[in-house]
DNA sequence: TGTACATCAGTGAACGCGCGTTCACTGATGTAC
DNA sequence: TGTACATCAGTGAACGCGCGTTCACTGATGTAC
């Protein structure tokens, strides 16, 4: 119905427009960098431009606007992951390496998109506070846990690995990887530098792998 | 001058006796619950069992309760690491895997005291609101890194594990470790199950020292 | 032993403030005839 | 083409509420003489 009439005005978020999509980005922003409990809707309306009540033409509540950003995450993040049926074919043009690399490579080039950045920090700034979060949290941790495992047990029938536990490797590879991930995006919204830690992930990378024996 | 009358009264904080000590305990246990921004001065008064203006005859602000479990952290958190010279004779009794299970054998000691988790708790859920917060848990995080550093060093030197960078193995085991140990943190506080976390704890450890090639 | 005074934890009532939200409204835009 | 009506994003003023905090006070306890 609206749908058509939608595509006219300028599209930001999946399936918002104009003013609504303005104050998702604006809040999702702001979320972002302060959190969700420090950030009232008159500062939304403020810095999208416009008076604290209209907020609520296009919302009910100001939760509301918190549970459309966890729609996105639904949506954008965690449904973002390549399908395990296609990790015969990627292994066969990856090396080990290689592989664990492009991971790495997708996820920042996702987080490049500043939304998507801020979309992350969200998820993991509000996870103590908002069961939703903590819940999406939790599952886009497994969802990436499955598919790291699957991986690691493929490279390890191919003999490309040291002949180990997939489901321990993924562990205690993605852990720590997603802790340095969670630093990064930290540091990526806040505008700092990254060098650091992008080093840092890319030694632990490397690092594990040659733990694992990984063929060089 | 006050400090022998203070000793006369119930001693729970370090230092503080009587009601500010409650005052703290139970602000301890409402933040690590509910984080500080949703725990009003109403609500610790109220489970104190005091009126709210009481409790600003002990504490000159909401704010400088905070700051009083803050200094609760640098004091029983952040100075309790055994002394790097210790390492040596330490590692003459125990083997690498007997090391590193020593090591969550005394955090789990010290977390059953269940000040000692909120305590830790308050420090993670607060680290993206409070920049104190986030630089007691930076230098937390660097002290215990620093200190399985020079472990793996003396171990490699021993000869009882493959010869890796001992910062790398350090970065690597104890990123997936501070992730783990988190979350059972927050179990426990929860008073939730533990089993799980512990298993994986565990499992991270063994799997760990296996793919670095210590000795059984 | 009794009296006068100082100290201080705790009280009760109130403060100003910013919060999320409501509601009657305006005014621009689109539609029907 | 002109008029009447519907829709709806946006406005302005106000609401009740809970927040952190203040302040004059009470009343118990300890101290000095």
């Amino acid at each position: 119905m609206g749908d058509t009439a939608a595509a006219d005005g300028p599209k930001v978020d999946g399936g918002l427009t104009g003013t609504k999509a303005r104050i998702v980005d604006t809040a999702l922003e702001l979320f972002a960098r302060r959190g969700y409990d420090a950030v009232s809707v008159r500062d939304i309306a403020r810095a999208v431009g416009i008076k604290d009540s209209s907020i609520y033409s296009h919302f009910v509540s100001k939760d509301e606007i918190l549970d459309t950003i966890f729609g996105l995450m639904r949506r954008e993040f965690i449904a973002g992951l390549p399908a395990e049926a296609d990790l015969e074919r990627i292994l066969e043009k990856c090396p080990p390496l290689a592989f664990l690399e492009r991971g790495f490579e997708l996820f920042r080039q996702r987080v490049s998109d500043p939304r998507q950045a801020r979309i992350y920090l969200v998820l993991m700034r509000e996870q103590y506070n908002d069961s939703r979060s903590a819940g999406l949290w939790h599952q886009h941790q497994e969802q990436v846990l499955a598919y790291i495992e699957a991986a690691f047990r493929l490279m390890v029938a191919k003999g490309l690995l040291n002949d180990l536990d997939p489901r321990q490797m993924a562990f205690s590879y993605e852990y720590a990887h997603l802790l340095l991930l969670a630093e990064y995006v930290r540091l990526l919204c806040q505008g700092q530098d990254t060098a650091g830690v992008e080093a840092r992930i890319r030694s632990h990378r490397e690092f594990f792998l040659e733990m694992a024996g990984a063929k060089k």
